[in-house]
DNA sequence: GTAAGTACGCACAAAAAGGTAAGTATCTGA
DNA sequence: TCAGATACTTACCTTTTTGTGCGTACTTAC
């Protein structure tokens, strides 16, 4: 008990969170840790790569996103409108309409994950070999 | 049953795993998922970005990333390693002494990553404004 | 008239992630 | 001599995430 867990090497620890001090996300306290997780999360990254090639109803984004249920699809839509990087648009027609696009802040942070998963797309054979190597058994 | 679940506009669904298309990420079944998400992970991203700075003694790691368990710290230092984006490099001491560094592979997706990382601390601010527009119901 | 599509919400269950505490072996410092 | 640091591993338990299936309100297509 009473031990000190960890220490950052923030001089201001209060302070630390509200300004833009490198390695924010290193404290687990400060909101960008958050987001940091909102947007790294498993089917936010989708979504966001997904949408900045455009607007996107909801079953368009669950065709596109292979593996999405409907219920994490909404949940991961509502997180990212939540820190404004998706903005929905709901048409009140009589079959329901609703168009999912991202905002300027979205298309901002769209971009550096795309930035991510293309380096991955072209560099997945690399990747692919290190793994063989160090796993040794291929999942078929 | 028999439903067509998920469709992608790959015209060569077998090959589109091993080369690189755009949209791989979009196929459940393609490894470059796996990949996404290892690197994605809650503290994946932090160890990436902390080991940019230099190579790191586990405890060093653990001290400077605010949170993480032993455990977990281990575990991503694991998966991180299988997929080559960490080396890691112990000597036989007596008390243990393990040195964790990126791989040049690890060096360039760490820089995708810090370049996300980033963008959210500089625009912390932006985001957080955003948040409390759209929250204003505390799930107390 | 029945099925399917639309965009979800809700309840329940399964799976995954994560935390806690202890153990290992050995040395150092008090 | 006894705690503490080192780098983990393992077992056990809790929390979170994710999936499944159903319901809704209404329309169009068959």
């Amino acid at each position: 008990m009473s031990a000190p867990e960890h220490e950052f090497n923030s001089s201001t620890p209060g302070l630390a969170s509200l300004l833009q001090i490198p390695g924010m996300v290193f404290s687990p306290d400060c909101p960008a840790r958050q987001v940091l997780q909102t947007v790294t999360s498993r089917w936010a990254v989708l979504v966001l790569v997904a949408l900045l090639a455009g607007t996107h109803r909801f079953s368009e984004l669950r065709r596109k996103i292979g593996g999405v249920s409907e219920k994490m699809l909404a949940q991961t839509l509502q997180a990212l409108e939540q820190d404004g990087f998706v903005s929905r648009k709901s048409f009140p027609v009589v079959p329901p309409h609703v168009e999912y696009s991202l905002t300027p802040m979205g298309k901002e942070i769209a971009g550096q994950v795309e930035t991510l998963t293309d380096w991955i797309n072209q560099n997945l054979y690399r990747i692919l070999q290190h793994k063989q190597r160090s796993e040794c058994d291929i999942t078929e």
